[in-house]
DNA sequence: TTGAAAGCGCTAACAG
DNA sequence: CTGTTAGCGCTTTCAA
């Protein structure tokens, strides 16, 4: 058992007092925010040394009314995409000399506690928001209240102009289904959507639909089942196609976590990947590369999406300005699950 | 382009106002620390409604000099472990109402800004601090200061009585040896130690001596490498190995996300998993059980780990008291890449 | 049950 | 170049 009490911190007066020098030229030396002498500079150093002095974050900000920490909400941490998210945005945010502090919207704590839990702002100079973590409402009171915000995998809803950064979806897809289309003769393909108002998912089937089209391939909706963009769902939607008997050359599995489960339920099945079913996801997780067979996906640049609109939000608190929409490219990776290049078992 | 400018919010003296008591009052009502008239109550939750007020987190914490927020300091934010372990702290910190700060020391960042990215404290109440991610010299001044702590991966340097949470490795790393030993006849097995100070890759090698002790095994150092516990590393020691013509039973890669880059490196080499060589991880990361084969390995309760270091600060904050060593129990996986089962190609 | 008032530790004018 | 001082918005005695 480890037991441990309170003690007392060095103030900006201590030090002052220690320096012999008042309080205001502490904070100028501390924030560079006017000439010191510099021999009445070198004291305070040494007295900030001997003190062991660390501003107080919470006086600080009351004072200036900038909490130099940037704000991410979270639906909620899940699957195998945060990780590289997390780490571009934490390569921003320190690189910026800020903090980073997460919330996860947990679905138990919502309404509740929301007037301890502050979400608004006052404890970060501005919020990124990950898709499904706000709702339209939330989004809108805090943009009116011009709280900087930058959605990630979101476009802001009607008339509310936040910044929002996210991948090239549609196209990304088109050319996947393309490469299944064109190159491996598939033509039922079915396709995994994520959760309902993801817009990756949306903007994925729609490049599924103009793969189709463009080939003359009639949309089919019974190819059209729902994935989650995890592991789980998926891996029971292929089971509820293989089960009704459904007759697949391939499937899209919305993203690489679903694909995962979709390769699980075919295995489980018998089925071969791919000489009896070929299976494509969408990410390009590091995980990919080591599924049997590695699998075909398109490759997201997740890391410098969170990278870039920290970036963004940052600009965005200092200037006032940022740029409305960053989409960044994205890249069709060719492995194996396609049907394409040595195939092993 | 976006742009942005600032607006006003309600504090509490305007909710006062509107509801027509003292600010006192509404911040008995707010904080439900005094018994207040349910009418005057009503009152003050309209005024907070109608006026879209939210307490100033900053304000509060300069007032309360608590911050009702968690840190959590990481080396780098890498490798697929993470991702669980943050699930978990972010579970035990949104159940307990608080918010969590993440800092991960970038290691250009290091000593220059550290007078303005206040690691010390003041804007969280407690440190979660991740294995390598503060000196022993930090670590002793912030506990000289009282300040709580919990260690995640790590046991304290010596005389400091900093709780710590981790999981049981030498009693795993030695089943997970053995197995090898006992059931498929290895004898030339390689190790890939972790990073240098990490003490997870130090009771796990010590678990590996062990097997190799009670199964009277000579230790060979030769067999030992470092792996780094990622994927690259690992790669670039086993082509090393094979580089040198050494003879292997198997590879213990130290880590999952090791044994990744074992498994590339085998294959490129053209060495079958597990005919030519057994290959066994630690960790059970979600991936592990997609690689090729499924990955033999322990499992590690890594959410576990991240909720129960964050209950045991909250804990240390709220009460002072907190076990001084929590061991979470690890659990042999058997699946393909050992040997056992159904193993296809 | 409620209000008045004293800070919490710091930044940012404003003087000098 | 340096010091004085007025708050920032809230919590928390102390009185009433």
């Amino acid at each position: 058992m480890t037991t441990a009490g309170h003690s007392q911190r060095a103030t900006i007066s201590d030090v002052a007092k220690h320096a012999g020098v008042s309080i205001a030229t502490v904070s100028r030396v501390i924030n560079q925010t006017a000439p010191v002498a510099s021999e009445t500079a070198e004291r305070v150093y040494n007295a900030v040394a001997e003190l062991d002095y660390t501003p107080h974050a919470a006086a600080r900000g009351l004072a200036s009314n900038k909490t130099n920490t940037l704000g991410l909400l979270l639906p909620m941490i899940g699957g195998s995409y945060f990780s590289p998210m997390l780490r571009g945005i934490e390569k921003a945010v320190s690189q910026n000399g800020m903090a980073l502090l997460i919330y996860s919207m947990q679905t138990d704590v919502h309404q509740s506690a929301r007037l301890n839990l502050p979400l608004g702002g006052h404890n970060s100079d501005g919020l990124l928001v990950f898709t499904n973590s706000l709702s339209d409402a939330d989004l809108q009171r805090m943009y009116k209240r011009n709280f900087p915000l930058v959605l990630l995998h979101q476009t802001p809803p009607a008339n509310l102009n936040i910044p929002s950064v996210t991948v090239e979806n549609k196209a990304g897809s088109r050319k996947l289904v393309e490469h299944l289309i064109e190159v491996h003769g598939c033509r039922r393909i079915g396709f995994l959507a994520g959760p309902e108002e993801h817009e990756d998912s949306k903007w994925r089937q729609m490049g599924y639909l103009e793969a189709l089209t463009a080939h003359n391939i009639p949309f089919n909706p019974e190819l059209v089942a729902n994935g989650g963009f995890n592991e789980n769902d998926a891996r029971s939607a292929v089971e509820q196609w293989l089960l009704k008997g459904m007759e697949l050359d391939a499937i899209f599995a919305g993203d690489d976590d679903a694909a995962t489960g979709v390769i699980t339920a075919l295995k489980r099945a018998g089925k071969r990947i791919p000489q009896d079913i070929a299976v494509v996801g969408f990410d390009d997780l590091p995980l990919s590369r080591h599924l049997s067979p590695p699998l075909t996906t398109v490759r997201a640049p997740i890391e410098q999406v969170g990278q870039e609109a920290a970036n963004q939000l940052i600009r965005l608190i200092r200037t006032g300005q940022a740029t409305s929409l960053v989409i960044l490219p994205t890249e069709l990776i060719i492995r194996q699950s396609c049907g394409c290049g040595s195939s092993s078992s």
